[in-house]
This record gives C-alpha cells, sequence and structure tokens, in this order.
DNA sequence: GTTACAATTGAACAGGTATTCAATTATTTG
DNA sequence: CAAATAATTGAATACCTGTTCAATTGTAAC
C-alpha cells in the first residue's frame, strides 16, 4: 500500500472514529447478528434510550448501520460483512499477549 | 459474537479511536509495509516533526507501532499483520457504492 | 567540548464531542 | 379524539483532544 491519499484518509479515519467510542462499539456489536431495536439495546447495554439513539443516528449516516420500522420500534443491524471482519481481526490484536518487548 | 463486555469495549474502542483520526491513519499506513524515520514521515505527509512525534507515541504505546533507533533516526513499523488486515477490510467498506438506500 | 541534526516533550489554545435533560414527533391502541 | 409507548431532536455542559510553538534531550561528526 502506498501513501493514503489525503482524502481517502479522512473517509477511513471517520468510520474507525465512530467504533472508536466504547458505548457506539457496544452498539454496533448488539445488532451485529440480528436487528435490534432501540430501546432493547438501551436496556442491553444500561445506557438511555436518548443517548443510544444520538450514537445510532451518527453510525446510520455512516452506512455503518441500516434502520427499518416495525410498528412503534425501528430496528438496527450492520450494514454489511466488512464491519464483522474488522471487529474480530481488531479484536485479536488486542487480545494478544504482550510479546511486543517494546523495541529499544 | 454476544453482548461484548464493558471492558473488552474500551480496550478495543481505544485502537479505533487511535486510527480514527486522519493523521494518525496516515501514520500507520506510512509504515506498514517498510519502516519509517519521524523525519521522512513527516515530510512525506506534509506534517511537523512535533506533531509527528506525539502522534507516534500515542501509536507506540497501544502497541500499533514498534519503534528503532539507528543512530540519529528512529524508524517506526507496524507491529503486526491484524492491522494491515483490519485496514484493508475498512478501505472495502468506505470504496462500496452506494447500495445502501438507506432502508426506512 | 561544540556544532548540527533528529526526535521528544510540555504548556497552551481552539475546536470538537459524549452525555444529560426536557421537549417533540411518530405510531398504535382504546 | 385521547392516552400510551417508542424514538428522535435540540440545547446546554463538561470534558477531551489535535495542533502549534518553544524548549529540551539524544546522537553523531568535527
Amino acid at each position: 500500500m502506498p501513501t493514503l491519499n489525503e482524502d481517502t484518509a479522512v473517509q477511513l479515519a471517520e468510520v474507525f472514529h465512530l467504533i472508536g467510542d466504547p458505548n457506539r462499539l457496544r452498539i454496533v456489536f448488539a445488532c451485529l447478528d440480528e436487528p435490534v431495536c432501540v430501546s432493547d439495546m438501551a436496556a442491553r447495554l444500561g445506557l438511555s434510550p436518548s443517548l443510544v439513539s444520538h450514537h445510532l443516528r451518527l453510525l446510520r449516516a455512516a452506512r455503518l448501520l441500516a434502520s427499518e420500522r416495525r410498528g412503534k420500534q425501528v430496528f438496527y443491524r450492520a450494514a454489511d460483512e466488512h464491519i464483522r471482519s474488522v471487529l474480530r481481526d481488531m479484536a485479536e490484536h488486542v487480545e494478544e499477549p504482550d510479546n511486543h518487548p517494546e523495541a529499544d
């Protein structure tokens, strides 16, 4: 990969920035496998519906999540496969033991 | 994947947060394939050495990059394979055309 | 030692952002 | 229609963070 052009970097960084917040990351995880409605999400994560909704708006705007209304409730689900893949890889990075002895 | 526990979410989010800044993301890209010294990085990215150094400190602390001194210069390189993989996947997500018609 | 280059550090500032709370909109049910 | 539940919105606040600039440290060469 060559040096990343500035616009692409901004676009990419926007996405990472979104999942760079713990609560937003947990929200994405929560609807990774199946659609979940806002109130359920809020309950499961121990967050206020208002806060969840604020975050959902950003995630949907970036097309990380898609929404679908069913009666009074609105269900959210992960928009594509890449997200799953990214989260899996990064989880592996985090879980790695400390065989990085901070090379002088 | 079940609901993400809070501590893991925080750890994961920390990493995403780091590459969630355009300049930091470009820095990671710059030393993804080969070690690069600070001054070269700064020149190639059009950033001040000071700014680059500030970012490098964070990236190294999170073990995303590893450093090695050679004479007066300090070289940085990507610490592991996961980063490459994550960046590739997310790049695909961003490059995707708009076949996400914002399902109501 | 001193000069020169490379990188790091710290303080300070501006702009951004996660969160809360209250008010509002949408939808269903009586 | 009114009442009730679900979700969204907006404003306000407190906190965080990216950037700059000047000063400092580390290393090599003279």
